[in-house]
DNA sequence: GGAATAGTGTCTCTTAGACATTATCAG
DNA sequence: CTGATAATGTCTAAGAGACACTATTCC
């Protein structure tokens, strides 16, 4: 069967051509507050203006062609290690009429999870690309500022079910660094004692390493235990949110 | 600008021309069982194999494709009050290489609950359209096996913490018929006491509209109390499925 | 010493779930 | 009458969250 038949019925007036692209909303935690990764928009439309970093899908996964942009983006390079605990994850796709003014494009959006990563200024193209603190990110270029919208509202509703914390971490943490995760994701401070023992009451959520961090805090305070993350996939039970009464209707 | 600067640096043998489809998971709930809707394919590839609905993106929103091609399978008119209280959203989105032999298809898949729905044999579409019980629906053409199960998937989770549940009955329902709704999508028995006495101590979940059915059931019972679908959007505390101890890692 | 943090203990309130009970209706 | 369902009541165990407290470390 050819493409001829397949496309049997097919009329290039009805169906214009379409291009396919993916968008990244690559969060991390720099300074104790979540950050997404953005580009400069150099050219027209939107030039000037932050936009996320995303390009056009080649012969490849959706999935790889989201690893490949954030790659290029940060001048990290994929499989050296240093994106091997980055959490990627599809959100949800962008394709109404109009959202770009050149052409009919639909966009694959990806939520990428990944601890503290060296600001991107090596490379060429990541030159234009740089962390930006959430709540400062207004303004962005296309409907970037509703798929980061959506991309938080994930991220914050994921902490609460899936161990993906660690993936903001570094492969071993304490429980408070655990904890600021959580703080700076919701943006609301949390009870360290009700945190701490919660935490380790929840099956395959942390393992203990056996060994404790080599000084106490910076601001005085004893050794930390440290963990690894555990085994389990869902947290069960979960961490939820504070109550929000009104978050319902 | 125009579309040429757009494309610059645009080899088109580097981003072959991709189509962009559409493909619904509908389910309902009939006589008891969690059915989703498939077509009958009668080309190649896979034909004789059986289909999720779907198509090409036309000039409209990915979410109006979607209800666009689930009218024409149903033979029910949108507008015309049929498809009105179908709830409609985005599941995910599919582009693997290869996953249609013929070219590059990158499909938006949408998750529908729709209530009790006739048989499609009305329009010509429709006539090989029809709905199947969900472990019936195996061996489906292309990778619909694996969108079908992610769309059950999200269907069990959302009946967790959101009134989702009331899209499968009718405008006014029983305590009795939501808790079978729950029980097939489930797939599992529930206790009516506690579900009863849980589901009216969700604020804004269901209201009662202060009448009761005609007749008792079909073998005996009272008559039973009528209710509609409250204001709620996510339900606070969650019914949460029954556990199971080994579904977390 | 003073301040901050790690980790644990205690108490209360809410909820899930098992089970029981009463009332109502079909056959 | 018998059996099934609606609706409510009771009891227990688990968990969330508020608060208190001790131990340890930095400055």
């Amino acid at each position: 069967m050819d493409e001829a038949s397949f496309l049997e019925g097919y009329d290039p007036s009805d169906y214009p051509a379409v291009a396919v692209t993916v968008d990244v909303v690559a969060l991390t935690i720099r300074d104790g507050r979540l950050s997404v990764l953005l580009v400069e928009r150099g050219e027209q439309p939107f030039a000037g203006h932050r936009a996320l970093p995303g390009g056009f899908v080649r012969e490849e996964t959706l999935g790889e062609a989201a690893l490949r942009e954030l790659a290029e983006e940060t001048g990290l390079t994929p499989g050296a290690g240093d994106l091997e605990r980055v959490h990627l994850e599809q959100l949800q796709t962008y394709g109404n009429p109009g959202r770009d003014p050149r052409m009919r494009v639909v966009s694959v959006a990806y939520l990428a999870f990944a601890p503290s990563l060296p600001e991107p200024t090596a490379g060429s193209d990541a030159a234009r690309a740089y962390w930006v603190p959430v709540e400062e990110a207004k303004d962005l270029a296309f409907d970037h500022d509703e798929i980061l919208a959506d991309g938080l509202e994930r991220a914050r509703a994921k902490l609460e079910y899936t161990p993906l914390a660690t993936a903001f971490t570094g492969p071993e943490f304490t429980i408070g660094e655990l904890r600021q995760v959580y703080a700076a994701v919701w943006g609301e401070e949390l009870h360290a004692g009700n945190f701490h023992r919660k935490v380790l009451s929840v099956p395959g959520f942390v393992e203990s390493t056996g060994e404790t961090t080599a000084k106490g805090g910076e601001r005085g305070g004893p050794r930390a235990k440290l963990y690894r993350a555990g085994d389990a996939r869902l947290l069960h039970p979960a961490l939820l949110r504070p109550t929000r009464e009104d978050r319902v209707r």
